[in-house]
DNA sequence: GGCACATGCTAGAATAATCAACTATTTCTT
DNA sequence: AAGAAATAGTTGATTATTCTAGCATGTGCC
């Protein structure tokens, strides 16, 4: 039994007992697609964006970075981040400059209304997070960022 | 300490202290967006996309679906998945036809075609799944997919 | 130095996803 | 039974994302 199972267990597509509901990708692409709506719809009337806000979300965090830097982080295509930057830059919530070291690199940072956004962002979606966790503990939640970032280091060696 | 600490742990975006590496969501979509874009690379050569594949494996899993069935179960717009899906009838994989019951209903079922590339798909994106896997043992993905729906039907009550 | 090649980014074309408006059918109300 | 309201789906316009090709700068090699 051991040996076929370990084959073939319910969450293995080419098993014959598979299950999506067993499907570790198909709670990924649920969820992520859910919290993205829900997340755009909170923000929709700031003028903001799901995507746009995680942009935000990586500038604080890191401070200056480069297109590539953010197109790394959010896992898009770089002519997608360039595109979502300077739309941000024009709304005057970043600015770009090329680098000094090296003049091919653009560098974005956060204006001082790019924070005032995230902060207002961060109020508004405060409590989709909270209702998103509720009834997790910390522990269950890092024992979940464990394994999705084991996955996510899985693939990326590909 | 407990109580302080208990409102702005490091995986909270509220708090101080939050860092992206310990948020869910930031793990959700990043890995969403790698396994999406490596699907697609490998489903691309056969005519198909990580989209079309999550309809392939629904329908199969599910037989007969309607056009809302299927938006809800990929957390889709529901214009969205009529485009794909007619898409994928013009490619023959699918075919529509009103339902009996309820002549509003637009009713998808999978053709042999259709199993036959979902079947290919399978092996094609095998090892990639394989891969993903790798070092993770059962009682984590089971955890690992609880875990992602409590959090999904947290927010679907929303 | 100078030439091949790699890297970082940008911009227009193509594709995909969503929004908004609409039709057709069914259900509810009275 | 008739009209109002709700539901399922489709279609064209809009928006977002990606693909493709190209430019500018930097790096390695002779």
């Amino acid at each position: 039994m051991a040996d076929k199972d370990a084959l073939s267990p319910s969450f293995f597509p080419l098993s014959e007992e598979f299950r999506s509901k067993d499907y570790p990708f198909y709670w990924v692409a649920r969820l992520n697609a859910r919290y993205s709506a829900d997340m755009d719809a909170l923000l929709k009337p700031k003028g903001l964006s799901s995507s746009k806000w995680r942009v935000l979300m990586i500038l604080h965090e890191h401070g200056r970075l480069s297109m590539s830097d953010i197109a790394i982080h959010t896992v898009a295509k770089l002519s997608t981040i360039t595109k979502i930057v300077y739309k941000m830059q024009e709304a005057e919530l970043v600015v770009t400059a090329p680098s000094a070291e090296d003049r091919r690199v653009t560098e974005v940072t956060l204006t001082e209304q790019g924070e005032a956004q995230l902060e207002v962002a961060r109020e508004l979606t405060h409590r989709l997070v909270e209702k998103a966790f509720h009834g997790l503990d910390a522990e269950e939640i890092v024992t979940l960022n464990r394994c999705l970032g084991k996955i996510f280091n899985n693939l990326k060696s590909i």
